[in-house]
RNA sequence: GCCCCGGUAGCUCAGCUGGAUAGAGCAACGGCCUUCUAAGCCGUAGGUCAUCGGUUCGAAUCCGAUCCGGGGUACCA
């Protein structure tokens, strides 16, 4: 019996490993060796207990036996800890299912009162360092709706990283060299002769958004009307839109800890180049650079791909590739043990080479995780949007958490996998935001705070110590229970996979266990035990709740 | 053409490291407020899990083809 190495009102997931353990165990004193492949779930339903696993099923044939032979076999081997475990059944076709015993799951309500906001955090990552690159927009344009999906699933997964006691931090690069800024000065130039009543030519893969006039118009009152440079133009622009952009992102409760740009990679560092020409020369000194056509080429057997593809166009200018590779490699060479990038899915195609040029540059990529999300589909009045910044056809999403607010533009985003494409109809969002479904989960928070202010207001209070938790024998207690014994497998779950969806789905889940309790028991009473016992649960659901909320950067309300 | 993502209830989506009856929300229909907020709960109805084939004791899940939708395939980022 391994020794939980916790405080057992800490984690309650290293209850899952020693299980694993003792179950593989039993299954190698059957005879067979589980190599570690060892499955333990959570089961889909509480019916068949609190955790499952098919351990039977799967290894019924090395074994020679039929599963539930298997099975009784294991069984009889298992040595379990009557203090955690209640019962282990055996269901056919061959499945274990293990419950938890009530002192257990007491237990774990003792744990939430004690960790309180910190419920569910786990150590995972501790000592580690990561940093999640995300947004990323060049400051050519407001953000858009599509922006807002990598903005906050990098926001919640970084967040999440935390939990696991990363230390995180978090990243905006941005391009403010090349030619969409200077496409972007050009307009702005453009947009201030006009409104100075002179000759204008605008450009013809402009920006032609109305913010363009806005920052011509500003220019002219702080900057007056002499301005002749489009760099100046362009820097001008870039401040303006940055300060937009920062103020969107604020708006969402995002905050970066650190913004890079292109520009200083060009600068000359202290051992008198760029971090650009050092790449460069690295890779010449590797051979995989070739010059042709005026052009410096990356060579295809570097990319592991089957075409040369440009690091410098003929003109002199870098591609996106160069900059790119020379950002990845001062990321790497910062020490960070988990580099996370967010894209979406129109950036597919670049990253396979930066991570091939930054391999070449003979660093570690193993560290480097890139995330695509899909596109953001916008539905306005059954008709898509199709979106471009450049064509300023796109809705901002300053517009949009104007109409639905932060909390409902966050659920929005994270309730779904990423990887699938998400369709935002705009109008149904629009119109039916009451009863939109992050109000549920904010709903069932506001229901729990009301009831322990009742409890308070007759003298009760939920004090774990002082209950007596052995009067929680409903059903519907006993599913509450579980689920927030299971919050922090949640979270340690997700820190693994990046799927920040999983946490929503699991949140929805506590809510509706809790609406249904509501209705089902009344939790303050004439009868002062059990009121008191039922104080415990709600506030340990209350803070559960509370704390995947946060995770996800959603407000918790104490009312509605 | 090639690469990536998706195709599950009328709609939006979970489930996908193969397993126990395919789930939720919205929409529809029928119930539940003298009781801690009905922004809630319960019930009914709704499915060839795109199609075909394969692997397996077992496939929505894995493999191969096909069809449909989205994205990419620049000396744009």
């Amino acid at each position: 019996m391994g020794r939980c190495r916790h405080d057992d009102r800490g984690g309650s997931y290293p209850v899952i490993d020693q299980l694993r353990e003792e179950l593989a165990e039993a299954v190698r004193k059957s005879g067979i060796d589980p190599e570690g492949a060892l499955e333990l779930e959570r089961t889909k339903d509480i019916a068949f207990g609190d955790l499952s696993s098919n351990a039977p099923l799967v290894f019924a044939k090395p074994a020679g036996l039929a599963p539930m032979q298997l099975a009784e076999k294991i069984v009889a081997h298992l040595s379990i800890d009557p203090a955690i475990i209640l019962k282990v059944e055996i269901a056919a076709p061959g499945f274990l299912n293990f419950t938890f015993s009530a002192p257990f799951l007491e237990n774990q309500l003792r744990a939430i009162s004690d960790q309180g906001p910190r419920y569910g955090r786990s150590d995972a990552g501790r000592g580690k360092r990561a940093l999640v690159e995300f947004v990323s927009a060049n400051p050519t344009g407001p953000l858009t709706v599509g922006h807002g999906r990598g903005a906050v699933l990098g926001d919640t997964i970084s967040s999440i990283l935390a939990w696991n006691g990363y230390m995180v931090e978090r990243e905006y690069y941005y391009n403010d060299a090349g030619l969409q800024i200077q496409r972007l000065g050009a307009s702005v130039q453009a947009r201030y002769l006009e409104a100075l009543g002179r000759d204008f030519e605008f450009p013809e893969e402009g920006y032609q958004g109305d913010y363009i006039r806005d920052i011509a118009a500003e220019i002219i009152t702080d900057q007056g009307e002499d301005l002749t440079e489009v760099s100046d133009f362009s820097s001008a622009a870039i401040g303006s839109i940055f300060k937009g952009i920062s103020k969107t992102l604020e708006g969402m409760g995002i905050r970066f800890d650190n913004f890079v740009n292109e520009l200083d990679l060009h600068k000359t560092g202290k051992n008198g180049q760029s971090a650009i020409s050092e790449v460069i020369d690295t890779l010449k000194a590797k051979g995989v650079i070739v010059e042709r056509d005026g052009a410096t080429w990356i060579k295809a057997e570097a990319l592991e791909g089957d075409k040369d593809k440009v690091l410098i166009k003929s003109s002199g200018e870098p591609t996106y590739r160069l900059p790119d590779i020379a950002y990845h490699r001062d990321k790497i060479e910062r020490g960070y043990d988990l580099i996370i990038d967010i894209f979406g899915a129109d950036h597919f195609d670049t990253y396979p080479d930066v991570i091939a040029g930054v391999k070449e540059l003979g660093l570690p990529t193993d560290r480097i995780k890139v995330l695509i999300h899909q596109f953001v589909t916008l539905i306005k009045g059954g008709q898509q949007v199709k979106m471009s910044t450049r064509k300023a056809s796109f809705v901002t999403l300053d517009e949009l958490l104007e109409e639905v607010g932060a909390d409902v533009v966050r659920y929005f985003f994270l309730a779904k996998t990423m990887s699938s494409p998400l369709k935002f109809d705009l109008e149904l969002a629009l119109k039916s935001s009451d009863d939109n479904p992050v109000y549920y989960l904010k709903y069932a928070h506001a229901r729990m705070v009301n009831i322990l202010k009742r409890g308070a207001a007759a003298e009760m209070r939920p004090d774990v110590d002082g209950a007596d938790l052995s009067l929680l024998r409903l059903p519907e207690e006993r599913l509450l229970l579980h689920l927030l014994w299971l919050f922090p497998e949640v979270v340690k779950n997700t820190g693994k996979s990046l799927e920040p969806h999983h946490i929503a789905i699991y949140l929805d889940e506590l809510a509706k266990a809790f609406h249904r309790y509501y209705t089902v028991a009344r939790v303050v009473t004439d009868d002062m035990k059990l009121s008191l016992a039922r104080l415990v649960i709600t506030d340990a659901c209350r803070q559960t709740l509370a704390n995947g909320l946060t995770v996800l950067g959603i407000e918790a309300p104490d009312r509605m």
